[in-house]
Formats: structure tokens, sequence, C-alpha cells
DNA sequence: CATGGTATGCGAGCACTGTTCACAATGTCA
DNA sequence: TGACATTGTGAACAGTGCTCGCATACCATG
């Protein structure tokens, strides 16, 4: 909708060159996502139907495809939605969490949290069961949030490193090639040991969204899971050295 | 399947009474689990044809109905089976580990990994989108295999409590009922801060599990995201003080 | 053994899905 | 205005889960 206005007041200016059947091209891409977003939403991507959202916005279900080409891309577009929503929900978290590096990474894993349980569908939409014939395009536009995310998660573990809060484990093995790779690319001087833990970490509070979103944790807390998420944060964060 | 122990049980009363036409329909009923096994390995739950498996079986796709009310009920008898095959799993791979606690620990979890990575379509069957109209019937066979893993691990870790092994962390909030009385329920003297600590630790390593089962690792270690689990397992028992 | 009831299987059909294709209407531009 | 590209449609095809009536096999009982 508002993408609709963007475009409308682009339309004035000079380089943008926008007929009238761009206009309404782009109108009609946005209903279509709208319907198909809110269909998501309530039934999961898996029962995203065409001839659905056709049906909601008053096009015939053939008309869909002078848009998009088939169900697959239709959902290509709304899990690259989701990835980049959710990236941008964390990011912005992070910088409410402030100059202290135990706030920002709380922030940003209670706002990935907050978002899996707002849109469990988005959510498993994104770290579900991956949807049948959906290929992720090889670098395509579905990695970009995903990239995002680990950017910011990273970023604030090297400056929390920097600051020489975070402790570095002694660890029994030696850094691949891919972890060393990856810490130099961040920092060069960024020990390799740190990237496992980085990513443990965020396999760690990603393990108890995933489990609190599919209901797993239901039977003890009840709808009282945040006080599991809170301690377990603290845990989490303690065991890399990020004290409260 | 009960369908058939009920009767026999209302025909006569020993399990080897069983006429032609009982031992005709178990068998029957283990040719389709059989072929919809397959199928699901093969593409996953969510794409499982009732129409595929009938013709995999040279049936008519209506007379699968006298074995299954419809699609959602064979799912149930797959996901059940699911769950009680990781289960046993995971059992018989922490007794594997022998006495030492950290190794039982160890072992069931990389048994749970294989396990995923083995049968991936099978792992997102439990831990993946749950298939549309599909529901867990309360307190039905589903929920069985989950209490079963849910019991070899808290036994596991109660265990080491006793011989003094875990540490117990000093939690800043009070534990809930719901904590207090699973301590409780699994030994009287075992002090509730350690049900959070054994959930999240769950959580941590299914997390990993997780995202290894999706590929999300795959970008930084291709065929090497063992090396990941292993040193992560090693960090997360360091961290309730199971050192190796 | 014969018979009646029951369990099992099948074909046809319904409502739905994604997708393709020929065709008509409409907007854009020389 | 005429030529062309863009957009939308209805019909059709193959696929799905599922229901119903009908036929056949089985099995316990008279």
């Amino acid at each position: 909708m508002s993408m609709v206005f963007a475009k409308m007041f682009l339309s004035g200016q000079t380089g943008d060159m926008t007929t009238r059947r761009e206009r309404l091209r782009a109108a009609t891409y946005e209903e279509i996502k709208t319907a198909a977003l809110a269909q998501i939403t309530a039934v999961g991507g898996s029962s995203l139907s065409l001839r659905g959202v056709a049906r909601e916005i008053g096009m015939s279900p053939a008309g869909l495809y002078r848009y998009y080409d088939g169900r697959d891309e239709l959902l290509t577009d709304l899990i690259t939605d989701a990835y980049n929503d959710l990236a941008t929900t964390v990011e912005s978290a992070m910088d409410a969490g402030g100059d202290s590096m135990h706030d920002r990474f709380a922030e940003g894993m209670r706002a990935y949290r907050r978002w899996g349980l707002e849109f469990p569908n988005r959510f498993l939409l994104i770290f579900g069961t991956p949807i049948p014939g959906y290929e992720a395009p090889e670098a395509g536009s579905t990695v970009e949030g995903n990239r995002r995310m680990g950017e910011a998660f990273f970023a604030v573990g090297a400056e929390a490193w920097r600051r020489g809060q975070l402790s570095v484990p002694t660890s029994a093995r030696t850094a691949t090639k891919g972890e060393r790779d990856l810490a130099f690319e961040i920092d060069p001087q960024m020990p390799p040991q740190l990237v496992p833990v980085m990513l443990g970490t965020w396999a760690h509070f990603h393990g108890l969204v995933t489990l609190e979103v599919l209901g797993q944790f239901q039977w003890l807390y009840g709808d009282r899971s945040d006080v599991l998420f809170e301690s377990e944060i603290e845990r989490l964060l303690a065991g890399i050295g990020l004290m409260i």
C-alpha cells in the first residue's frame, strides 16, 4: 500500500519515468503480496493457495501468472520479505540495547523471539520445513536477510571482544579454514575460536524460540515461557563472558 | 491398529487368536505404512499422497479408507513412529555412553543429530512446520515419544546431579510451580533450578541439529559441520559442569 | 454344509488445487 | 490512426483428498 503511494509520488520526478501501466502493475503486485501474506499468516505457507489469493483480489487464477511464474515464485518473494523483516526487527532492537554489549545481545534475542511468536507461520516459513518444490535461489535474495542477521550478531560479538568482554574459549581443536577466513573478514585480529561460539549461541536461542513456537514448552510453562527464555539468555550470555 | 487389538480383545482373548482376515489386515497395515514411510523419507511429509501410496501398493485410493480415516490419521501414525524411533535411538545411544555422565549426554546428543541427518524429512515431520490440518491428539500417542526422550535426558541429568557433577546455577529468579513440581517428581531433593538448565541444554543442541538439517551451516562448514557440533557439545556440557 | 452378516475393495464422482493456452480487451507509442 | 505489447479471461488438463453405493470375499453360526 505504502509502496503504491511511493510509486505515485515518484512518478512526478524526472528520472523514474513511470507510465500509468507501470503504476497499476506495481499496485497489483502489492495487492497480491498483501493477500498472500494474510493467507500465510493465517494458515501457513504450505497451504498458500494461488486460487485463494486470486479469489481474494478478484482476479482469475490465470491472471496471477502475469505477475508470478507460479506458486513457488510467490512464496520466494514472501520468504524474502520475512527474512528481511526479521532482520530489520533484530537490528533495530539491538540498537535499542544502547552501549552495553550484554543488552544489545539480549535485546536482539528478545526481538527474535517476539517476532517468531507474533508471526509463527512466517517464522516457520523461514526456519520450518522447506516448502516442497521450493529451492532457495543460489546466492539469491532469500539469503540476503540471513546474511544481514548473521552480520548483526557477529558485529556485536566482535565489538564485545574488542572491549575485552568476551571470554575466548581454550578450544581443544584447531579452527577450520572457513572459521579463520570469516574471523579475519570480521576483524583481522579476532580469534577464530569465537566463530563457532557465536554460531552456537545463535543455535542456542534459536532452538529455544523454535521449540516455543512449536509449543514444546507449553506443557511445563503454559503461557509463561518468557521466564525460561530470560533465564536462558542470562545463562547463555554468562557462558560467553557477558555478565549482566 | 488399535482397532485390530480391540477386535481381537472382543472376539476372544489371547493374542494368537488370529483369523485369516486379521492376519491379512495386519499385513496390509504394514504395507501401507512401509509405502508411506518411503514416500515421506523421499519427499517429505507435507507431500505425502494418499493416492500415491495406493498406487504403490496396488490398491484403489478409496480402499485405503478402510484402514486409515484419511491422510491426517496416516500421518499421525507415522509421526508417532518417528518420535518413538528417535527416542529409542537416543536411549540406546545413552546406554552406550557407559558410566560417565558426560559421555551419556554426549552420546545421546550425537545420536539425536545422526538420526536427524539420516532422516531429515522425518525429523522435520516432528520438529518442522506442523502439517496443516493435523492436530496432535491431546495426551495421545505422539506425545509419548516426546515424554520418553525428555525422561531419558532428565534421568541422566538427575544422576549427574546426585553424583555432584552438575553445577547448580545461582538463579536470579524463583522457580515456577511447574519447575518445582517436575523437579520433585524426578527426585524430591533435586533443585528446581536444574529444570530450565536441562531444557535450555536440550534447546541448545536441538537448535544446532535443526539448523544443520536445514542446511544453515553449509555455507561455512560444508560437509564438516560435525566439528562445530562436537565443540559445541563440549562447551555446552562444560556450561553445566560436566567436564570431559 | 448352507446362510446371513460383516469386513474389505472398487469405480464413479465431487470439490478442490496448480498450471497452460488460445483469445479478447486495453494501454502505449510511432 | 494503426501496430504492438501488456494484461486479463474462460476453458481445459492432470493432480489431490474424500464420499458413496455396490460387489465380493470371509467367517461365525444355525
